[in-house]
DNA sequence: GTCACTGCAAATCTTTTGCAGTATG
DNA sequence: CATACTGCAAAAGATTTGCAGTGAC
């Protein structure tokens, strides 16, 4: 699956626009890095970026990848799958559920609710392989995380 | 949120089931372990299964903690939040989309469906926190996999 | 009694941090 | 020109592996 040109350009002229903004620096790393990040569709890991990205400049440092992809993520450019940081997480619920993933600090709170349970799975992924489930996934910030901001913020 | 002490042992004797099925060994350990994740209710990582299984039980090693919840995972009794394994994971696609996410394999493809992205939260999830968007994700074995499946299983 | 499971310790892989030099705005 | 950004190297953290002893079946 490829993206359009478009697209990406899009994605990259966004990215310009928003590192002005907060008075961020351009450097030629960053922007390989985003230009990498922006045209992929496989959702890269570090690694995978900091490869990809080396063919083309080969003096970027692994650290330079990691720091600007929190950046990124920061400025809301890219998003984190899942709840992000962290090691591998658990859900011994085997029942159906559903999730409410705090973008700030990501906890992970189950939430039940039957229609989305018997969400219609729309043909676009049942084309993508053998569907055995969904999890709805709201993300948000957490009470917790919203009442930290309020007293900060006071 | 505490979790009914009887939906707590109903995944215990799951497990045993499961267990005796799959011709494994039930240790103390294991069962301790499985205990601890039955009860969970924050989606705990390793280290957090481990300390608290450390206060009732304080000989048990960490990476024993990590061959079970893998064993566990691999029988379907827990299972991983997001893709699981491997490192963070980026998502460049700020447009509103959802996922197919293979269990197998890990891999993470997008789809568009407008009807989703228009999703109405369940008041249950709104009451968690401020809502910012949703991700549905559709969880199964990608079409990568199931060819590899079918292969190996000739 | 057998053989899968455990605990330990060391290896590996992933991510973060401190510092001195470099280059953007 | 100031100072934020980079690269390096080393530290910190997470996960895996090899091996000898132990215990579940």
């Amino acid at each position: 699956m490829a993206l359009s040109l478009e697209e990406g350009e899009e994605r990259i002229s966004t990215f310009v626009t928003m590192a002005r903004k907060s008075g961020l620096r351009i450097t030629p790393q960053r922007l390989e890095i985003f230009r990498e990040v922006a045209f992929a569709t496989e959702h890269p890991d570090v690694e995978a970026v900091f490869a990809s990205v080396r063919t083309r400049m080969p003096t970027v440092s692994l650290d330079t990848v990691y720091r600007t992809l929190w950046w990124l993520k920061d400025s809301g450019l890219v998003s984190l799958i899942g709840a992000g940081k962290g090691g591998t997480r658990f859900d011994p619920n085997t029942k159906a559920h559903h999730h409410f993933v705090c973008l700030r600090c990501g906890s992970i709170q189950d939430f039940y609710d039957s229609c989305l349970d018997s969400l219609e799975i729309p043909t676009q992924a049942e084309l993508l392989g053998a569907v055995q489930g969904v999890n709805v996934e709201v993300r948000g910030e957490c009470k917790l995380c919203l009442a930290k901001a309020a007293l900060e913020g006071a």
